[in-house]
DNA sequence: AAGGATTGCTTTTTT
DNA sequence: AGCAATCCTT
């Protein structure tokens, strides 16, 4: 966080000094720039060039001017976006500080700035301008505020600061939460503000239109009252002053003379005019894109922008990345036959170097306790063989698969990391903490006010929030706003004025030196002034790794002493769970399908790969497009992995507190079998439920011991050699379920006292 | 107003 | 099943 900080603080300072000396390092190009008629094969002896395979380098040496690399999963064009740099800088003459790379996670800027910083030196690596699109509008608009219907200091509201804001709202307007989710509305006013619709602009067919667009104003009118920004106002905004100050379009156009963007498969119509009217001009826009890996067109991402970009710029030259130098053929091929069943797709030839490789596990499991046992199993056993945890991934299509795996990986001392899940920014105590320091900020932020307001307890409950709701809107004026009012009028009981003008004067303080001080000696006297502490410290379990929380923050906060407040709020806000990461740490890495992409590991298990999970009942539900896009998600998933791929699914899986039956997803059956290893029962044979209906809590005092364990070979005397692919205990008798893989037999199930059966050593 | 009990809702994915 | 929001009691 604190070196995010330091990027911004140079990249601040190169965006004030247009006339700064470029330093050092950038001699005149001692070769002469190489162009391509794109039929010719480039032959080129550029340093720069010479560890490239030929598509990459025909990319990376094009001319100035709008460019499409189509690029499959590691084809490295991460590579080609960094090495376009470099070449850029030497060859074409490209003044670093007028480039803008732009990336999809705050992440992948990271890397790309510590990769140009490898190659061209930190002071081209500094001078650049790279971030998410976000991050970098939120940028501009903090620059430009005095052009705009809000100040410098706004705030950027998250889900949770909108959904709370909606809610109010939606109860404001007398209407039924039922009827009117404010999640849906959320939902459609999202969508509208991706595609630069307004309230006045969105279109009414029906009734239920004309409540989102009451809706809608309400809501923005709440933001304008609150200084307060969301996410895609970021976008629209940025394109609205675009749009409406050409002078201030010149001078970001002329800074950023030279685009780059990652990920363009992912870009929605805002972010795709906002790209527009910037390259409009300088016409040097180079873009990286796999409509294959096209997984977010639920947060607007709009496949047709690849198109929009060849209408645009009928100039466009485009590059094929078709070498893969991730995984093995047979990942490849497998995965490869998996997406070649989507409908209007640009058809790849993707290849390898890696001949051959471990055919790919697909496994059956019984339930999802048995899925992360043998996900545990597994992994130890690639550790075992060479593997370090770092090296291993399991990923999931919906977060609440990893509770499992989570407490698995703990009982078998497996060091695993979490992407997601309960987001460190989203604990009730970390934003709690945040929405102190966003009212020092900025008193007017309603949902920060409403929040902390009697958080610790101090008497205000929902009557005074009433009183303080009405007077704010009877003036058209903040809560904030609303209680200063309030607290003249006389009309509250003693106590509860003592508490609100404490309340306020606390407030007042935390804003009058919200810049006087360092952050983290602001957080120690809110801490200190809310007697926050002992509220979090209630003598629980709970309360103290709450309190941990807060003070993690606090360090964080320790270590970047120079940061402002307000860049703090914004970083906050803009972080992703992929952000965290953090590579050094040496650990098994859970994470959602969607946030693996542009990620990669040597083994990689994919579990609950089953109808209804992967693809989605509500994409099922949805549209073919839908489907498609749940196709592309498992093909990123296999994507990720270098040399192993374990898929899963399994028998019976909880879900809703009940019990679901589980059923191989049909992405499965467009793998060829000779890629496969399949560890499954024949199908049609299924085990009697009955024998397993009885509720079994994994951990549970055993009233004996097992004499098999998942994974053993074992030897039964009419069927042969077989595996145990489960053990477990029912009311004292073991239960074995076995699979003969060599002749066709297929799955049995045994009572492990009566059978015979034994197991045999593994050589 | 606070704290505990009950209901009802959730699970898609996130900058 | 687990959790948050809401209801209900004090």
């Amino acid at each position: 966080m604190a070196g995010e900080t330091l990027y911004r603080a140079a990249e601040d300072a190169a965006l004030q000094a247009f006339a700064v000396n470029f330093p050092g390092g950038n001699v005149c190009p001692p070769f002469a720039p190489c162009y391509n008629d794109g039929m010719e094969r480039v032959i080129n002896d550029h340093p720069l060039l010479r560890t490239l395979n030929p598509q990459q380098q025909e990319a990376v040496s094009l001319d100035e001017g709008p460019a499409l690399v189509l690029a499959g999963p590691g084809s490295g064009k991460t590579r080609v976006l960094t090495y376009r740099i470099a070449w850029m800088v030497e060859e074409l003459w490209v003044r670093p500080w007028n480039i803008l790379a732009v990336t999809f996670t705050n992440k992948a800027a990271r890397e790309m700035r510590e990769r140009v910083s490898l190659m061209e030196g930190r002071d081209v690596a500094r001078a650049m301008t790279i971030g998410t699109f976000h991050a970098t509008c939120a940028r501009i608009l903090r620059r430009e505020a005095e052009l705009m219907p809000f100040s410098a200091d706004y705030l950027i509201f998250d889900a949770d600061d909108q959904r709370s804001l909606m809610k109010s709202i939606v109860r404001e307007m007398g209407l039924d939460e039922k009827r009117y989710p404010p999640r849906a509305l959320l939902a459609a006013i999202s969508r509208a503000k991706n595609e630069l619709v307004g309230p006045d602009e969105y279109p009414v067919r029906t009734y239920y239109d004309e409540i989102v667009v009451r809706a809608y104003r309400r809501y923005e009118e709440a933001l304008r009252s609150s200084n307060a920004l969301d996410f895609d106002d970021l976008l629209m905004e940025t394109v609205d002053l675009f749009r409406h100050a050409p002078e201030v379009l010149a001078r970001y156009r002329e800074r950023y003379r030279h685009i780059l963007v990652d990920e363009f498969q992912d870009t929605n119509v805002a972010q795709y005019v906002l790209l527009r009217l910037l390259a409009q001009e300088h016409r040097s826009l180079f873009v990286v894109a796999d409509e294959d890996q096209s997984i977010y067109s639920w947060r607007g991402a709009d496949y047709r922008n690849i198109r929009r970009l060849r209408r645009d710029f009928p100039e466009l030259r485009e590059v094929l990345l078709e070498e893969n130098y991730r995984s093995t053929q047979i990942i490849l091929d497998a995965a490869q036959r998996v997406i070649a069943r989507n409908p209007d797709r640009t058809p790849k030839r993707l290849f390898t170097r890696k001949q051959g490789g471990s055919p790919i596990v697909l496994r059956e499991l019984f339930d999802e306790q048995s899925e992360a046992d043998f996900v545990a199993t597994t992994i130890l056993s690639l550790h075992r063989r060479g593997y370090r945890w770092g090296d291993i991934a399991v990923m999931y299509r919906a977060n609440a698969q990893s509770r499992v795996l989570e407490e698995t990986f703990v009982h078998r001392s497996i060091p695993y990391r979490l992407v997601g899940a309960t987001r460190f920014y989203a604990r009730r105590e970390i934003k709690d903490i945040l929405a102190y320091l966003r009212l020092a900020q900025n008193p007017r932020d309603d949902v920060s006010f409403l929040r902390v307001l009697n958080t610790p307890p101090r008497g205000l409950g929902a009557r005074t929030v009433e009183k303080i709701a009405a007077r704010a809107q009877e003036a058209f004026l903040s809560r904030y706003e609303g209680t200063r009012l309030l607290l003249h009028t006389g009309i509250l009981r003693g106590r509860q004025q003592r508490a609100l003008e404490q309340f306020l004067e606390m407030v007042e303080g935390w804003h009058r030196d919200r810049d006087r001080l360092p952050v983290v000696a602001l957080l120690d006297r809110i801490l200190a002034e809310t007697g926050y502490e002992s509220y979090l410290r209630d003598g629980t379990q709970e309360g103290e790794s709450r309190w941990e929380n807060v003070l993690t923050l606090r360090s964080v906060l320790a270590d970047s002493p120079e940061i402002k407040l307000a860049d703090f709020l914004t970083e906050v806000a803009l972080v992703a769970d992929v952000d965290a990461l953090d590579d050094e740490q040496d650990a098994v890495t859970l994470l959602t399908l969607h946030s693996a992409k542009g990620l990669e590991y040597r083994a990689v298990f994919l579990v609950g790969v089953e109808e209804g999970l992967l693809p989605h009942r509500r994409s099922l539900e949805e549209s073919p497009e839908a489907l498609a896009e749940e196709r592309r998600l498992f093909y990123v998933g296999m994507t990720r992995a270098k040399e192993r791929l374990y898929l899963t699914y399994v028998f019976r899986r909880s879900w809703y507190g009940g019990d679901q039956p589980g059923e191989p997803s049909r992405f499965l059956a467009d793998i060829p079998d000779d890629l496969l290893q399949r560890q499954e029962r024949p199908t049609g044979k299924l085990p009697k439920p009955s024998r397993f209906s009885m509720p079994w809590k994994q951990g549970a005092a055993a009233p004996k011991e097992r004499r098999f364990h998942e994974g053993e070979r074992v030897r039964h005397r009419r069927f042969g050699l077989g595996r145990v692919l489960e053990s477990r205990l029912e009311d004292g008798y073991e239960i074995v379920t076995v699979i003969f893989n060599d002749n066709g037999i297929g799955v049995k199930h045994f009572l492990a006292e009566k059978a015979p059966l034994e197991p045999v050593s593994e050589f």
